[in-house]
DNA sequence: CAAAAAGTAAACTGTACGGTGTAGTGTTTC
DNA sequence: GAAACACTACACCGTACAGTTTACTTTTTG
């Protein structure tokens, strides 16, 4: 909008405060930090906090508020599409794996499921509403594919998930639980690839078939059985 | 061995402390459970929870340790095998998927994520040898059936941490993360049924189109494409 | 430039926690 | 039944933390 005038003084206080706060709930975790501590890191006095934020916990919320509004920019736009399927939706999935693994987000993901268990209300914002697949716009893409007949699908929640599954999972578990460190961008376009593929197996159409060294006689019948439909208990 | 000879006070009381620990640190995590309140809660006095285990640390090592050797047993036996490979897939996922999604296992795998971000030393048997694929006996199972050439595998990681993504990953992180209460029994298997067939429509081996409706003319180059080897960076 | 608003430093309150020390009571074992 | 051992109750130490108070300085604004 306005070519940014120039930040008060107050603004820059909140922002640093709601900074250092993120930096250190996502390193040490809610409990193990301090608001001495962000003070300290954020450069401003204990008050200065205290008038910007009633409590910890309101501090908490903020930061969580903040990453899970930086989070839902990702549902809107999957993208146009020049490509074969195949090729789309592993670009897809990829820029949507690098946030996921972004260790800033992984960091934050670790604090509110460590919050949910000893207070449930703070954070409820990653829980209302919205999967995660309809976060990611996996839905949407799928979706979209479906309408050009390039995707056969009975239930959209059930693929969805297992797209999600297969692309997403390993190595998102993997990233929130440390098992390893990072991944080189090729190994993670590898699986998302190879994800992608076991996928379209199922659910792909013979006719997008393409640039594929010799086979024609595939699937057909894939969609044959797909029945699920009710969720939950 | 022994038919359980009663047992000692001090052996009581040491499985007391474990039994409160493991609950409150699987409710309240590790830094917002005092070890007053285990103390209490295990009916012993403060001291002798001291006399057991020299520091709060220690106890929540051996806590960890516990569930550890427990899910161990896990990666044994993957059942005998009259069926076919989907029911055999299903029943070994469900078996697998019911120990995953018991309230007591998310709990401590929480607190294991929660503790791996501020102390690393702690739960290191968590991220130490083994993936959770072998944890679970998936490469074990996989192994098998391909040696009876009811599938068609290039990469084994690969096909066992996508069956992993498919049939545990959305479940098990619906479960960590709280974002519904249980589910049914029904659900799930039909969940992981569905899983098995995606990976089945990549991985079968025509041989076992068994019982279905009516498709003959599926895969046969479906293992055609597959190079994922080179893993991590 | 003067008044209002916002920031700073530092001491302070109350509480909670991890861990120890002590003196005495119950339990096991020979 | 007595010596060795484990458990109990409880006071205690040092530290840390969320949040407040006070007295003072800087920034913003009209």
């Amino acid at each position: 909008m306005e070519p940014d005038k120039p930040p008060t003084l107050t603004e820059r206080k909140r922002a640093a405060i709601l900074r250092a706060a993120a930096e250190s709930f996502r390193h040490e975790g809610f409990l193990a930090t301090s608001t001495d501590r962000i003070a300290e890191r954020a450069g401003v006095s204990k008050r200065t906090l205290y008038n910007h934020f009633p409590s910890k916990d309101a501090l908490f919320d903020a930061v969580i508020e903040g990453y899970w509004a930086r989070l839902q920019t990702l549902s809107q736009p999957p993208l146009p599409s020049p490509q074969g399927i195949e090729d789309r939706l592993v670009a897809f999935a990829c820029e949507r794996l690098q946030v996921l693994l972004d260790p800033e987000v992984l960091g934050i993901f670790r604090a509110v499921m460590t919050e949910s268990m000893r207070a449930p209300e703070l954070s409820r914002a990653w829980r209302r509403d919205s999967s995660y697949e309809q976060l990611l716009g996996i839905e949407t893409i799928l979706d979209e594919e479906s309408a050009h007949g390039r995707l056969l699908i009975a239930s959209r929640e059930l693929a969805a998930s297992q797209l999600w599954g297969l692309v997403f999972g390993g190595l998102f578990w993997s990233g929130v639980m440390h098992l390893h460190g990072q991944v080189s961008a090729a190994y993670r376009e590898q699986v998302v690839r190879e994800g992608v593929r076991t996928f379209l197996a199922r659910y792909g159409t013979p006719a997008e078939s393409v640039g594929e060294p010799a086979s024609p006689n595939r699937r057909k019948a894939a969609a044959s059985r797909q029945a699920a439909k009710g969720k939950r208990s």
